[in-house]
DNA sequence: GCTGCATGATGAA
DNA sequence: TCATCCTGCAGCA
């Protein structure tokens, strides 16, 4: 489930149910017990996204840092949670509900220069459009500078921050870009197309929950409601079905190390 | 019950 | 480029 518009949605949720109240803190599974001692009792001042980062201040000065990685996910219960499972890494508990996570690359208590470093480490975010003065010139820049293929560079957290798999097929998609191009043969005007593709797509998400990159009138519907499970990408694992706008097979191959899907007529070389 | 796969990222070679 | 870490679930027998 973790791309940015589930880490920034988490944090919107999690900071209405959570914040400003105290919490029980624990370890189901035992390997956070120190961390979580120390926030036992605590309460959230705040919740923050930053591309697939999310960072809680708590009211006694530590910072929890958690990076859903591939398998990582959050369950939240507002009343009667089920017990938790072996895996479950974090428990918070309040009088509005519990959330537990499991399966996370990181669950750590960090320092303010451990999340300086974070965040250096991150290129523009299309759902905090402000924290960057000119997010197209950073991208521009990045992208000027390498010969791994596009679908390679916008992985890249440093280049954009909070894009995955389904995201990067379905911008570059969206965008009419190969994703097997050189990233500096990508001109000026298709990378402000990716960058409001992905503003426009990852807002969409962090609002409902799901990706749904596709419009209506491409799945022969009507209106977005109306859009099916089977029918919410143009590409992303549809190796062999025909694209939706032009019918051309929809091709598979891997660019590092993840799958990517493309149209080779809507997107050629 | 097993196998394989998944919307991520890192460090070593 | 590869190995590794993290968990859950669908699809099979």
């Amino acid at each position: 489930m973790p791309e940015g518009h589930t880490i920034h949605r988490e944090a919107r949720l999690q900071s209405r149910q959570f914040a400003g109240e105290p919490l029980n803190v624990w370890s189901p599974q035992g390997r956070f017990d120190s961390g979580a001692s120390l926030l036992d009792g605590n309460e959230i001042e705040a919740i923050e996204a930053w591309g697939k980062h999310l960072f809680y201040e708590w009211d006694h000065g530590h910072c929890l840092h958690v990076h859903l990685g591939l398998f990582g996910r959050f369950r939240r219960h507002k009343s009667d949670p089920p017990p938790p499972t072996d895996g479950t890494r974090l428990a918070m508990e309040g009088d509005s509900g519990t959330l537990y996570l499991s399966g996370p690359t990181a669950c750590e208590i960090i320092d303010p220069e451990e999340r300086e470093e974070i965040l250096a480490g991150l290129g523009p975010d299309p759902l905090r459009p402000s924290s960057y003065s000119e997010p197209v010139e950073h991208i521009e820049e990045m992208l000027g500078r390498r010969t791994v293929p596009i679908a390679a560079a916008i992985l890249d957290q440093a280049v954009i921050a909070g894009i995955g798999n389904v995201y990067r097929a379905e911008i570059l998609f969206r965008t009419g870009v190969n994703p097997l191009i050189e990233s500096k043969r990508v001109d000026r005007d298709s990378i402000e197309r990716m960058w409001k593709e992905a503003t426009t797509q990852l807002e969409a998400g962090e609002r409902t929950g799901r990706i749904v990159t596709t419009d209506p009138e491409d799945v022969g519907r009507s209106n977005r409601k109306e859009i099916e499970k089977g029918e919410r990408t143009y590409v992303y694992k549809r190796q062999g079905q025909p694209c939706r706008r032009c019918g051309t097979e929809i091709e598979r191959t891997e660019v590092a190390d993840r799958k990517v899907w493309w149209c080779p007529e809507c997107q050629p070389r």
